[in-house]
DNA sequence: TTCTTTATTGATAACGGTTATCATTATCAA
DNA sequence: TTGATAATGATAACCGTTATCAATAAAGAA
């Protein structure tokens, strides 16, 4: 049932089968560089896998990232999203400006050459300091735009969200 | 019923009132320097303040987030914990190592000085570019501590938290 | 190929954190 | 003191994610 795939050589030797349901998800999590929640991979691939449940959407998203073969994000708002990794750890590098007014998220890609390099060094003395094995970081700017700084102060009214 | 305090000078003018609760949740936060979630600082004022709602907990939480008078963070778990902001100045400007497999928390100062630079730079060049008003940064290394990384080919990270 | 083992699946229920609803209460300017 | 209304709190609802478990299917063995 499963065809022949090149990741699937990532799973020979080890424990887990390669199936249907993963063939599908890092199928499809390789052809787009959006970065999918776990119900839009369902619904993009209930057309032509409409016996794919969404309990193994969340296993297989839990398995790829174990392996490496995809990259889990947490935006600040509690969104989990998902993409594909296309191969160096750099290339994902993306930063976030998010509107506390409204939640919308806005993709930056500015002084990423500079970001990059600080976070590099940043890393190296963490493990030092803290003997810790960095795996992963998250860089947000918060702000309001400007449909949204007027009502700080209010509890957050439904209309401009 | 409601204390003079510091912090209400933020609200006159405005329309937000100054309230017992309020009073209640700012000042826990602003005597300690642990980052609490919610439910840490619904039953932490049980005691004094046993008629306090899990809602205005969350309320109060998200209005003093978008005055900039607490800061968010959001773990890559999904967890959502608050800290108190210190102040405007680098001071107590500081930034979180937080460790996946234990949750635990660590904060550094690592690259400060050149960090503020190139955050600055960001904003700027952000604030032009989406026009928005930049309120907060949040910038998270996650990584695994020297006892958690003992564990990594352990099955259930449950188990060793 | 067919068989056997067991990893994987998917329907369902359950879970936990957060939010919407709404009647009541409390703040604060007048 | 009073009145307008912002804020509160009990409750239910919401939503993303997990646990459960019988049924299914992958992959090596025969």
């Amino acid at each position: 049932m499963p065809r022949p795939h090149k990741w699937q050589l990532r799973f020979q030797g080890h424990v887990s089968r390669w199936t249907g349901p993963r063939e599908a998800i890092l199928g499809l999590l390789s052809k787009t560089s959006k970065h999918m929640s776990a119900k839009e991979i369902y619904s993009s691939l209930y057309k032509k896998h409409p016996n794919l449940g969404l309990t193994t959407v969340y296993r297989t998203l839990d398995l790829l990232t174990r392996m490496s073969l995809i990259h889990k994000i947490t935006l600040g708002n509690g969104q989990r999203r998902f993409e594909f990794k296309k191969g160096e750890k750099t290339d994902h590098h993306h930063h976030h400006l998010i509107c506390t007014g409204c939640d919308k998220i806005f993709d930056y890609k500015e002084f990423e050459e500079e970001e990059l390099i600080l976070i590099k060094k940043t890393e190296e003395s963490l493990t030092r300091k803290f003997n810790f094995k960095i795996m992963d970081h998250n860089i947000e700017f918060y702000g309001l735009c400007d449909k949204c700084n007027l009502n700080i102060y209010k509890n957050k009214p439904k209309e401009i969200r």
